[in-house]
DNA sequence: CATAAGCACTCTCCACCGGAGAGTGCTAAA
DNA sequence: TTTAGCACTCTCCGGTGGAGAGTGCTTATG
């Protein structure tokens, strides 16, 4: 069944390989892939019996507890099977699961999907969370990409009323802001319009920082506007990117959170929403699929879930995070390779947009 | 405890109230709110000791039997108390809670929270969907605004790429919506700003269905936007609208979703999110909370469900739906105050929006 | 006549028990 | 090195037997 080729895509965990036999790592794949889809601890005569391997259960026990000693199992009681512990979960993602690919007709199906959108980018978003979130069998999260280094493109104001209006700002990146703003004084459009224009013939191509920097020596309406275009585009980038999710139901077909208590806290953390983008920063600009199996995991809560994360996006122009979370007991193979495939997706459209 | 003031704030049901005496009321509210705090039924033992009402277990037990026969009460098991039925709830929706308002220290909690955010729709939504979720303990729904007769106020064309630009559309309510546009020819942001001029003066004023009629007769370039134009016009009505929700993990907290099983269709049912605007027809015109209990529901899947929602908006320009849902044991009366006051909040803001 | 008291009955909940099933570790044989 | 055998352990039901709570009915009482 193992094809013995080495498998680099995944970044390899810190231990060696050598330590474990071909039939060692023969067993460990079995006991994962049946404890993953079962979710019940999987015992020597089970496996003897279903496996194929054409050894005795007795030999498949020696093997079990040479596996345990070595920390890639564990014992929940005395009797009952054995499990997977974080580090053979680790083990398995980075040498035994092999390179899997999204099957093609599930890839044909994505993308006709994404086709059928027309161009809106909150509707890629909120697509590619649902499409993940069946496709992993998990619940999934998309962030907004974010602009790495957007530059003013475009300014509008509008008036509402006498003295309320609308800020909308365009960056390189082709992403649009809107804030509504308080005039200082009663204006109409005939007064903004002019404006606008001057605003964003001295502003366009500017960063974030240098926008604010120009803020000093206006006044009035004109100041009023620069304030708002400023916190406008301050707002694109790092904090505040919304994060969509999807496919919340499946956390409670998982047996392990058939109590309410660990769902719960599983469902206040993604309804905070906060947990990806703080993730964000730790993901750094590594590129691939990232895998974070229980212990692993930056923050306590997450401590008996997985997550399989990637970045997208265009190099040097934006970047967001997509991924799925599930129980640490969760199908690694399937959840990589929609998450992989996805992010390629997303990638792909983000090029479409910017750029090339 | 009941101060005999007709209650009329909420849509009386069809049955008339002078069938039960002053103590079946007593009695009756005092198993809803108890049944609705603990989730246990409730038995006259019980109740005689705690209530204070100064009768016998065996009085109650009396009055408790017709309060079963009328239809207000049942017994799910022979021994083991009694449980309100709907039109048990209703009738204490109706007559027994009396008419509450938010606690005024809650309310100005909730009013300092929107203070602070500054004058941006999207946020407001959110926050509006997470305050009622806290306020009234239970899932939260939020739809944005839909504008009534939305009329053009503004047309923005910004060129991304030589066959790729953006279309922005302002209309009178303040709304905006940008749509990606793909050019039947390479053009620059030179040939597309006067462009967009002329557009906006042609269509200025204009509804989505006369945007859509002013269509024949264009070509080229100028078609194209106009397509898109219409198609974002287009969109910002009616269907589609975002409903936001918060607090799902309230859930998880009632114990008649204790086995996952429930639990999941409510999961699976918000998360697909399309149902308030399904139900947005029904509540129609009519002002103020209306409570659904659950037989009470259209739709099916909500037969063991409580509703309380809200329009909001203002008259003739926008409209949004906003309300929670929970188990039918619901807390109604603080569902219903909370979604009230939430109502107002975000009516007021709307008016501060549009005109006046 | 409304209220209260007493009583037999029912049903749930929980703790306990015991057997079936599955798994383990260890020893000894092939 | 592998396998067969065996004693032991632990979980998972299904049944059992109070304890507790609640009901309905009957009878007494002001």
């Amino acid at each position: 069944m193992d094809d013995g080729r080495p498998k680099t895509t995944i970044t390899p965990p810190g231990e060696s390989v050598a330590t474990l036999s071909e039939r060692q790592r023969l067993i460990l794949r079995f006991i994962v892939r049946d404890y993953v889809a079962t979710g019940r601890p999987v015992g020597s005569k089970a496996l003897a019996d279903s496996s194929g391997i054409g050894v005795s259960s007795a030999t498949i026990r020696n093997e079990m507890a040479a596996l345990e000693e070595l920390g890639y199992l564990e014992h929940l009681h005395t009797s009952g099977g054995r499990i997977p512990t974080d580090q053979g979960y680790r083990y398995f993602v980075a040498h035994l699961m092999g390179d899997i690919e999204l099957p093609s007709s599930e890839r044909l199906t994505i993308l006709h999907q994404f086709r059928q959108v027309e161009l809106q980018l909150e509707q890629w978003i909120e697509l590619a969370a649902a499409t993940l979130a069946r496709a992993a069998g998990n619940v999934s999260l998309v962030s907004a990409p974010i602009p790495q280094t957007p530059r003013l493109r475009h300014i509008e104001l509008v008036a509402l009323q006498p003295r309320l209006g609308l800020v909308i700002i365009v960056t390189t990146n082709g992403a649009v802001r809107q804030v509504m703003a308080h005039w200082p004084e009663d204006v109409d459009q005939e007064t903004l319009s002019p404006l606008a224009d001057t605003l964003a013939q001295a502003l366009r191509g500017l960063t974030p920082e240098e926008v604010a920097s120009r803020m000093t020596g206006a006044s009035g309406l004109a100041r009023a506007a620069l304030e708002h275009i400023a916190m406008a585009f301050q707002g694109m980038t790092a904090t505040g990117t919304a994060v969509h999710h999807s496919g919340l139901e499946h956390v409670l077909t998982q047996p392990e959170f058939g109590d309410a208590a660990e769902a719960q806290d599983v469902l206040a953390l993604l309804g905070g929403g906060s947990f990806l983008s703080a993730m964000l920063p730790r993901l750094g600009e590594k590129p691939g699929v990232r895998v974070f199996i229980g212990q692993e995991n930056p923050a306590g809560e997450l401590r008996r879930l997985g997550i399989v994360v990637s970045t997208y996006g265009v190099d040097g122009e934006v970047v967001g995070v997509l991924g799925v979370i599930g129980p640490t007991r969760m199908a690694y193979d399937r959840s990589i390779s929609s998450v992989r495939y996805m992010a390629q997706l997303m990638s792909g459209l983000m090029a479409d947009l910017h750029g090339e």
